[in-house]
DNA sequence: ATCCAAAATATCGTATACATTCTTAGATGT
DNA sequence: ACATCTAAGAATGTATACGATATTTTGGAT
């Protein structure tokens, strides 16, 4: 279950990284309400996250508008995202390592079983996320694959167990998705396989190898991004 | 003039940062309203944005929780800043440059001049705190640098004129902020002076040394918290 | 015709009131 | 005594209503 403020926030959000808000749209607070059939109260609660993510600006007594695109923070935020999940995937497979452990000392101890619940409820979620994929790449689907790609890298920093890393990604994620939402079809079909060797090595534990796997799928993005900008003139 | 709800938004993060209120601690919406003198909505948006930065989680109909201390990341932290904020540094820096060559080109032109406008009253912001820092140093009240210092930070990522990246310098802000409110105060008198570099590379338009000395001040401040929590067995 | 000023409007910020859900204390039965 | 169920209370989610501010429009003066 969840609330209408978050149902807002993530319909709002779509709509700007995919561009369907375009940068300087202003967001009428009671428009929003009717459209999404709730009353302000949420649709502001949106907002307020929204600004936190840098998607939008908003001035006392003026309104809110949809940022502009950080066009020119390219280069930037990919550095900064290649540092930012190579830290959640090693972390990631840290962690499963250290639930091993705990789990052959003592299963009875009840943090320890609630943590174990909660790794292989996540663990569960990124392989139905990965066959998702499959299937979509398999049948030419193309178009499910962007908000897949989101929700795998997002799944991975969840997995981290650091709440810390997970908002920065959401942060970082968000801007860069607003970047390539155009280019991101075909990208799609090379990089999507490379999700598989990320969460092997995290299930083997290697966390060396899930950081510098992760971090190679994070350069591969920056370089298609930067060529097809770059020959899109854009 | 700001709303009552940044006014509610900041005081939380303070107190969250400070350790007023510790991990796990809950906030109750009615207490906090009669508390700021406000109504529960203002309220509300502050809580939304404090979980956008990952200080607080929320659970539906459970009301929020202060997250626990990132102390596991620390390293990580560390180094996803050292990477944002060289991009600040040498962005801020950069735009110098070319505010100064529009400057030359046309002063008529009504959005370069605005731009203008902007960049000088955020660069006299920064003379501000830096000399609000300078007298707390030399009259030994060090407890006024920690605010100051983030300040200081946020105003050059403010200069770099990105919005995602000053986004993403709040939130990790926010976290590493919490890991050492601690010892922030002795640290302060030799970190602060590190500032008048960094701000002279950038109206020298110095990219490079602008972000060479951002990135060695935080590697700095890195090694002085890991020594301080280490020793501190913390 | 242009520019300025003041009123009207639209939009945002806030407060109050109601609905829904969780939590907890107490009762009850075993 | 312990566990379980129930019901009252508290807290959150939401909607509506009101007040404050910015923006727009309109009228008049220069």
């Amino acid at each position: 279950m969840i609330s209408n403020a978050e149902r807002v926030l993530e319909g709002l959000r779509r709509s700007i990284i995919s561009g369907t808000l375009s940068p300087g749209a202003r967001l009428n607070e009671s428009t929003l309400s009717k459209e999404y059939g709730v009353s302000r109260v949420p649709v502001r609660e949106a907002i307020r996250a929204l600004e936190t993510e840098g998607l939008v600006e908003s001035k006392l007594y003026s309104g809110c508008r949809v940022s502009e695109l950080p066009a020119e923070d390219a280069e930037e935020l990919f550095a900064i995202r290649e540092v930012l999940e190579r830290s959640t995937a090693r972390k990631a497979a840290r962690r499963r390592v250290a639930l091993d452990s705990v789990t052959e000392a003592d299963i009875s101890a009840d943090s320890a079983s609630v943590r174990w619940e909660s790794w292989t409820a996540q663990r569960e979620a990124i392989d139905g996320i990965l066959r998702e994929g499959d299937e979509a790449l398999a049948e030419d689907r193309l178009e499910l694959l962007p908000q897949l790609n989101i929700s795998f890298h997002n799944a991975i920093a969840e997995l981290s167990g650091s709440l810390s890393l997970v908002a920065l990604l959401r942060t970082i994620s968000s801007s860069i998705e607003r970047l390539y939402v155009a280019d991101v079809h075909q990208r799609a079909r090379s990089s999507w396989p490379e999700h598989h060797l990320i969460i092997r090595a995290i299930d083997e534990g290697d966390a060396e190898l899930a950081g510098t796997s992760m971090a190679k799928h994070i350069r591969r993005s920056k370089r298609s991004y930067l060529r097809g900008s770059s020959s899109a003139g854009a």
